[in-house]
DNA sequence: TAGATTGTTAATCGATTAACAATC
DNA sequence: TAGATTGTTAATCGATTAACAATC
């Protein structure tokens, strides 16, 4: 069977999209409903063949010669790109700073995420709740993801038990992590990890700064 | 003048070190002395001539054929590229739920981040402290990275806000700016904006469900 | 009509991967 | 020596950018 509109997007892409549907809110605000491909390369500094590919990859309506884009079409395919029109329940596992920090972020509700439940290994946070979510034994993992299937994982742990918490998570059906430990994690080949990678993005700040201070 | 050793090194290859560094450490804690590339691909999953070339990149010692390279020395190295030996002090704009839990986060510190002050446009947040960092006022802003000689710069307020607060950050001699609105920042060219894009990251993971759920 | 903008094909650029001689 | 591994040059791959005819 020949599969024809299926949309391709490349990761990179999909990297961009948060900022066109940002600009595009902004201008859908000041009243403007048609937009150019150039015009809105201009205004995040990108090229307008970028902008044009991008926007004909998200969108089955196309713009008009000489006038452009419907900002409110733009808008609403993009959400539905994103996932933002619907949400995804997830589990947290690792209730330290960061792990802490993320249950009680009120911003991933926005982008379609709901932090279901989270868990932990440390005895004493267990039973604690924190922002309404309730702190569960890690041992528990597999089996509430599960049981409620779900089938996104955030993990926030140390790294010396990232893979350890990654195999659980699996063993329990999930097929997405998030994964905060600046580790590799080994998955079988249906299940996917996006990393974030602050360290990295911290060195090429570090970087960049030195560099800077060097020709002062 | 002909610079001859600047080493290049590509952000995709700074993004792949902390992944190195882990696995390098876990090494060394095992007893191991010198690893080969091919080795590490494996286990990190990637391409051994990938592993070799990035190798190269970050350090003058050469491996030796049959044997590999010195754990030890590729550890160091690679602390010293990333940023990790040296620390650079930063303010936070933006006390909300995700600035809030990065300033309780002890994980940057490892990094070589050292979060020095905190600042908010909500005067109910000023004055208070939040792990031994005080908030001040947005509109000192300036000020204090002038005066303090602050150079990193991370934005953690809402998208509405985000460009404001870049400008008055740079206009305090800020030169690096982690940016975790999902807003394009517009910036001198000798500032670097390093975005964080969790909407993005998210999206990625809510496509890969969607494809499999699709297929079940 | 003239001109801005579109969609698409071709050229460029840069990163990854393959091929292979040199080395211990 | 034989063979694993290195460092490097060449080929491949994919994304970005340039060029240009079609359109309103």
């Amino acid at each position: 069977m020949f599969v024809e509109n299926e949309k391709h997007i490349t990761i990179q892409a999909l990297h961009r999209m948060p900022y066109y549907l940002q600009k595009l809110r902004e201008l859908k605000n000041e009243g403007v409903e048609v937009i150019s491909a150039p015009k809105i390369a201009q205004m995040l500094n990108l090229n307008e063949v970028q902008v044009r590919k991008d926007f004909a990859a998200v969108s089955d309506s196309k713009g008009k010669p000489k006038a452009g884009f419907s900002v409110l079409e733009l808008i609403s395919q993009m959400e539905e790109l994103l996932g933002f029109n619907n949400t995804d329940d997830a589990v947290l596992v690792g209730v330290g700073s960061l792990g802490h920090a993320f249950l009680a972020y009120k911003g991933f509700e926005e982008y379609g995420l709901n932090i279901v439940a989270a868990f932990d290994l440390n005895p004493e946070f267990i039973g604690r709740e924190i922002s309404g979510k309730i702190i569960l034994p890690a041992d528990k993992i597999s089996e509430m993801c599960f049981r409620m299937g779900i089938h996104i994982g955030i993990i926030t742990v140390p790294e010396e038990q990232a893979q350890k918490v990654c195999d659980q998570l699996v063993a329990g059906g999930v097929l997405a992590i998030w994964n905060f430990a600046p580790v590799h994690l080994s998955v079988p080949e249906n299940v996917l990890v996006k990393n974030e990678n602050l360290a990295a993005s911290l060195a090429v700040l570090s970087k960049h700064l030195k560099e800077k201070m060097k020709n002062l």
